[in-house]
DNA sequence: AATACGGGGTG
DNA sequence: CACCCAGTATT
């Protein structure tokens, strides 16, 4: 590929160079010139897919204290994965996490493998991931690509193609200047300057070791690019949630279906997510019907406030609705539990129902509730 | 090729 | 409130 970059080598000299004085120190990663233990890298690298550095470090921290090998998280019930992933989304990731642990284990050894094919093909672990292990653990010459080394290389070659549809064009002038040598550190540079320095809004070009590179910069237009397609509008959807509380202060809670959204966390039961994009309107009968449902009737229920939170897709209304249960037919399963609230950090509950309880322990404080998750804040 | 899949930070 | 983030799996 012929690029305006006379001398490829020099875009990555200098790109190491400011590595080798700016790299920031983080949990997971090693000295500039060392390589990382692969399990390290691998676990920081799933936690790290569309989520924040500062999201990630204390979830790295308390996974690798909790299982500091490969086996010992091979060998965890799903469940507590779950529950220490709890609050970090894309629950799907805790799920192949463990997956990915026991094929290591059990078909490796232990030992994680170092191309980027046979990365591949473990649960978990797409292009960018095998990439990023392979350059960052094992010293391979790969091509690493995420979210900001898109947007440093589309803007360094000003990239007319809109992506995803470009990413062939893109890669093609990403490995352009990829070097063979510290791959790894290579990549960590461009994923540091990224954040730093080349950033989607407001980049400090000034600050940067390949402004002299950039076209997007020769031409004052770098926050064009990367050119993307236009997102597509979220629909509102709305529920009621019921916080069922018996005697003992403990709650009735579910656990949901393996797969899909919130695959295997637990929830607060509720109706149907009905889309009400257009109109607003919540069947008051659905509530009635979910009571019936769990054999609920008949008792006194106190509506609090409306709980919002928005998904990748769809923004979401839950109606909590409080209700204390003498007496049920409710028994306790790997479905459905009764917790007391002092429990809820043992347990592998998303944000979106610690929402949910923070918003019942606000406005009920009456009620026997001792203390929510940290993260609800 | 398009969609499903969380949650938090930022302007 | 829209956009972005160390993307992957499924359809």
């Amino acid at each position: 590929m012929t690029t305006h970059i006379s001398d490829n080598s020099e875009f990555s000299a200098s790109v190491l160079r400011w590595y080798d004085e700016n790299a920031r120190a983080l949990p997971w990663r090693s000295l500039p010139g060392e390589y990382a233990d692969p399990y390290h890298v691998w676990l920081s690298e799933i936690m790290l897919q569309q989520t924040t550095v500062v999201t990630v470090s204390s979830y790295f921290k308390k996974f690798l204290e909790k299982w500091p090998s490969v086996e010992n998280l091979a060998n965890a019930p799903l469940d507590d994965v779950l529950t220490a992933w709890a609050g970090l989304g894309y629950y799907a990731r805790a799920r192949n996490l463990h997956k990915c642990a026991a094929t290591v284990w059990h078909k490796y050894g232990g030992e994680f493998p170092n191309s980027e094919k046979e990365l591949m093909e473990l649960p978990g672990i797409g292009p960018y991931t095998a990439a990023a292990i392979a350059a960052i653990a094992f010293a391979e010459p790969a091509v690493v690509i995420d979210g900001n080394i898109e947007r440093i290389i589309s803007r360094v070659f000003r990239l007319q193609e809109f992506l995803p549809k470009g990413r062939e064009v893109l890669r093609d002038y990403a490995a352009s200047v990829t070097p063979k040598l510290r791959a790894g550190d290579y990549a960590q540079a461009l994923m540091d300057m990224g954040s730093n320095v080349c950033r989607p809004k407001g980049p400090t070009c000034e600050l940067c070791p390949v402004a002299r590179f950039c076209m997007a910069h020769a031409e004052g237009d770098e926050t064009s690019f990367p050119k993307k397609a236009p997102k597509k509008i979220k629909p509102v959807k709305m529920a009621t949630v019921i916080w069922a509380e018996n005697a003992k202060g403990e709650v009735l809670m579910r656990r949901r279906a393996e797969k899909g959204l919130l695959g295997g966390m637990m929830e607060f039961p509720s109706t149907q997510w009905d889309d009400i994009s257009g109109f607003d309107d919540n069947g008051p009968e659905k509530l009635q019907a979910l009571l019936i449902e769990l054999g609920l009737i008949d008792q006194p229920v106190n509506a609090v406030s409306l709980v919002k939170h928005t998904f990748t897709h769809f923004h979401l209304k839950l109606q909590p609705h409080v209700l204390a249960v003498e007496d049920n037919d409710i028994t306790p399963s790997n479905h459905f539990l009764w917790i007391h609230p002092s429990k809820f950090g043992e347990i592998a509950l998303p944000t979106l129902m610690a929402k949910v309880a923070k918003i019942v322990k606000a406005e009920q404080g009456a009620l026997p509730f001792s203390q929510v998750r940290d993260l609800v804040r």
